[in-house]
DNA sequence: CTCATTAATAACTCAATGATTATGGGATTA
DNA sequence: TAATCCCATAATCATTGAGTTATTAATGAG
């Protein structure tokens, strides 16, 4: 019993012009593949085949609006990274449990 | 002006073979090469190869004794990681604020 | 209907990478 | 000193992967 979940994460995220698409959609919103590859600084080609990737790892979701398709980061794919690091990190994953216990309490 | 740190990060822990190696520093401590090969299902020098990488990365410290030499996992590198999934998701980023919030008032 | 535009796919090239076997170099042991 | 052991490096090979250009499919505009 392995888990694919953090491979295809972290593969997807380890090319730069990759992470660079993610990180633009995460911080300016959606966008769509001309405007991403306005400024990507490789073909249209390129960025639709590494928008595929990000879409396989489940990092982005795409919406088709007549002739063209906007992409959006799901950032809630980043969770079993999130995960991974606390679980190599005892430090980290001490601080997860009391951020669990505070919004518990929060919610009372 | 950009952020070499996450790349090597992502890139080191990429590869499934590499990424174990690194859990298993991370969760049994120091090992020795001839430890780590034992159970890695790959040969000597590509364990090495693999912690000459890791290395690099900053994620794992080597010393020598006698003939030998024992590898440990640098949890602390993983720190770049976390701020960057932090940064990409305004989510985590500020229950991680509300975090720091909390521990301070703790501290008093 | 025709033409232009947008994005995805196909076919291909080339560099990077993970693995192997062979070898070297330093440290223990007999 | 000679032989052995542990690890790193060298040389090589096959595969993967990121990029390109060319093409196709689908939608929108004239």
């Amino acid at each position: 019993m392995t888990e694919p979940a953090p491979d295809l994460l972290f593969k997807a995220l380890a090319d730069p012009t990759r992470r660079a698409i993610f990180e633009r959609l995460c911080l300016d919103g959606e966008q769509t593949v001309g405007g991403l590859t306005a400024g990507a600084g490789i073909s249209q080609p390129a960025v639709s085949k590494h928008l595929g990737v990000l879409k396989q790892a489940g990092l982005v979701l795409d919406r088709h609006e007549g002739r063209q398709t906007h992409y959006s980061a799901q950032q809630r794919a980043l969770a079993p990274l999130v995960d991974w690091t606390g679980r190599m990190n005892g430090f980290w994953e001490a601080r997860f449990d009391d951020l669990e216990n505070f919004l518990k309490r929060m919610d009372q």
